[in-house]
DNA sequence: GCTATTCTAAGACAC
DNA sequence: GCTATTAGAGGGAAC
């Protein structure tokens, strides 16, 4: 409990402000991290090639983030290979988990501003090749990886299917409960007055409400 | 961190049996609570009788904790219906969770001292015809019961077997580096000496493991 | 026999 | 888009 508002809740827009500042300059100051300290070095002094096509333009951020040797051009032409996934999507489409994905040196990342907010925390981009690689060696193959993805759908549209059966079940129950409860009300109880001498000279009730007559022994 | 003993690690026979006695004590107030105050009371002045039977010679146990008018003889005879099941037990066959069990009023339950040891935690016994009824209804029905249970069998099967066979795997893999690691220790490396005048005028080198001689240009 | 701990998964929410 | 929270499940250890 941290209240330096000397019991005043105030919560003008300055303060606001700059506690926003703040955090946008947290968050930048994390993003620079990574361009000072490559996790990855290269040995050859060698001028660097890409893999794909062989120029010496390879693209710094990728060599230094993922230790990727790839030209923006290539790059490019092979999102299957080369496009980034946010950890989101990795969670969803490869079923990695947030441990698995924490992790520098295990799974390589690049960190950008959030896009809805840059108070928000960062955005982690993975390299879709190496993201697909360990997967697959996660769950053995890729088709595994689709069964699993394909399981967990199923899994999921049972549960929601029988959540709805559920409530369907529930409403009908409630519903005879109600129309038997109503029944029950709607139900007509006779109200009987006074014993009457009747016509055959036994004794007679009759139902205010009604006008149903019954006879009675004794009046 | 409370340690009264100045500093000292003392752990004497007497205090130990201290704390063992008053633990004991903790539990059998725990049980104690369930005879005074029966969470199920019945209205009727009249005497209760068997369900089973009619006999009015009913066990006050189960009508108290459970509210199940029941006699000994029947509870004896009927025990698909009137025995009773311990927590763990509950958790396992009928697939519930903690929470459903741990509540007196949803899932009412017998308390008794721990068999294996009194100053253990308090067995939790339930009636085997409220369990079944509650699980029942959890999942649907009986059959689906079952196949949730057969499910979770297999599932476990599978991943026993999926480890089994990762760590198979591993240790061939394990295996073959070994292997590979003794014959790459094996393999000779040439410990070459001196360079030496060789009969032709050129330089020679002569390894001395294993005699091989190979011709430098200078010496 | 039970509880405490760890891990995973998923929906809700604030950031 | 991410994280914090919640609930469930499973294996092991201490009670």
């Amino acid at each position: 409990m941290v209240n330096t508002k000397g019991g005043f809740l105030v919560e003008d827009g300055k303060e606001v402000d700059e506690d926003m500042r703040r955090k946008e300059k947290e968050r930048e100051r994390q993003r620079a991290v990574q361009s000072l300290e490559p996790p990855i070095f290269l040995e050859s002094e060698r001028n660097p090639k890409c893999q794909e096509c062989g120029t010496v333009d390879i693209d710094q951020t990728y060599r230094k983030v993922f230790g990727c040797l790839v030209c923006n051009k290539c790059k490019n032409e092979k999102p299957e290979r080369y496009s980034l996934l946010t950890k989101t999507e990795c969670k969803e489409d490869y079923l990695l988990t947030d441990a698995e994905l924490r992790d520098q040196e295990l799974m390589p990342h690049l960190l950008k501003a959030n896009p809805h907010k840059s108070t928000f925390a960062n955005m982690m981009l993975f390299l879709r090749c190496q993201v697909e690689e360990f997967a697959w060696k996660k769950w053995g193959s890729s088709e595994a990886l689709d069964a699993e993805w394909e399981r967990r759908m199923a899994e999921k549209k049972k549960k929601k299917n029988k959540k709805f059966e559920e409530g369907l079940r529930e409403l009908r129950r409630r519903t005879r409960e109600t129309v038997w409860q109503r029944r029950k009300d709607e139900e007509h109880k006779h109200v009987f007055g006074v014993t009457e001498k009747g016509a055959n000279g036994m004794g007679k009730q009759v139902c205010h409400e009604c006008g149903f007559t019954i006879e009675v022994e004794e009046f």
